[in-house]
DNA sequence: TATTGTTATACTCTATAACTATA
DNA sequence: TATAGTTATAGAGTATAACAATA
C-alpha cells in the first residue's frame, strides 16, 4: 500500500508550511526578511564565500549578490577577501548580525519547541531521529 | 531537560527547508514560481475569496492582487464574481490550472515518498500521527 | 461604519546573460 | 580554459497606505 507513504509525505509538507510562517513571523519582529534571516543562519556557523552560499542557499551567485549587498549595507555582515585567492571573499558576521543571528534563531526553535512541548520525551527523541535520518 | 524539545525543533527546520526545495524544484519543473504553485494547490481543494487566501497563505490582500493576476493572465485561475455579494469574488481553477495543480502536487508527493519510503510502515504512520496533531 | 478587493508606490528577491579579474 | 564573483536587465513577490464599491 502507498497509503501511508502518501499521507506521510503529505503531512511533511504541511508541517513545512507552519515551520515556514513561523520563520516568517520571526524574521519580521527582528526586522529582517525571510531570505535575510536564512542567510543570517547560515553564516552563524561559519563564514562562507559566495559559490558555496550559493550551493546551501539554491540560489544563483547573482542572486546572493544583492541580498549579501542589502546585509552588508545594514551592516549585519562582511565581505571579507580572501588572502590566497584574490578573486574570492569570504561573508562573515559582524557582532550585531551575529546577536540577530542568534535571537532569530532562538525565537523559531523556541516557538516550534511550544508546539512540540506537550509531546512526551520518547516520541520527540523517536520523530527527531527519523527526521535527522531523511536530512542526513 | 529541554534538549530533546531544540533538537526537534532544529529538525523539523531542517526538514522544513528540504520539502522548501523540493517544492520550488517541482514548481520550476513545471513552469511556476513557488508561489504561484501554493496557490494553485491550496485552489485545487475549492475556490477562495482573496480574504479567505490571504488568510490562509499569510499574504497581505495587496499581495495577492498581483499573483492572481499572473495566474489568471496565464489561463490558470479566474475571478469569478459572488452572485450576493457584489464586492467579492471566488478565484477558481480552470481545467489547465487543475490539471498542473495535481501534476505538480504529486511530483511533490512521489519526490518527498522517496525519501521516506525506506522507513518502516510502523514508523511512517507513527511520525505522520505526530505531525498530523502538530499542525491540526 | 465595516468589509471586499484594488491601485499606487517602493523595495526585495530571483534568474539569465554577459562581464571582469584571477587561477 | 576554468573559476569567483559582479553587473545589467527584467520580471515576480511583498508590504504600506490610500482608495472605490458594496454591505
Amino acid at each position: 500500500m502507498t497509503t501511508t507513504e502518501l499521507g506521510l509525505a503529505e503531512a511533511l509538507v504541511r508541517l513545512s508550511h507552519a515551520v515556514q510562517h513561523v520563520f516568517t513571523d520571526v524574521s519580521r519582529e527582528n526586522d529582517l526578511t525571510p531570505q535575510q534571516a536564512q542567510l543570517l543562519c547560515v553564516l552563524a556557523a561559519q563564514p562562507l564565500g559566495m559559490t558555496e552560499l550559493s550551493r546551501r542557499l539554491h540560489l544563483e551567485k547573482s542572486s546572493l549578490t544583492g541580498l549579501v549587498d542589502r546585509v552588508e549595507r545594514r551592516g549585519l555582515a562582511e565581505r571579507v577577501r580572501d588572502g590566497k585567492d584574490r578573486r574570492a571573499c569570504q561573508i562573515a558576521l559582524t557582532d550585531e548580525g551575529t546577536e540577530l543571528a542568534v535571537r532569530t534563531h532562538n525565537a523559531v526553535t523556541a516557538r516550534i519547541g511550544a508546539l512540540t512541548g506537550d509531546l512526551p520525551a520518547a516520541t520527540q527523541s523517536h520523530v527527531r531521529a527519523v527526521l535527522d535520518a531523511l536530512t542526513k
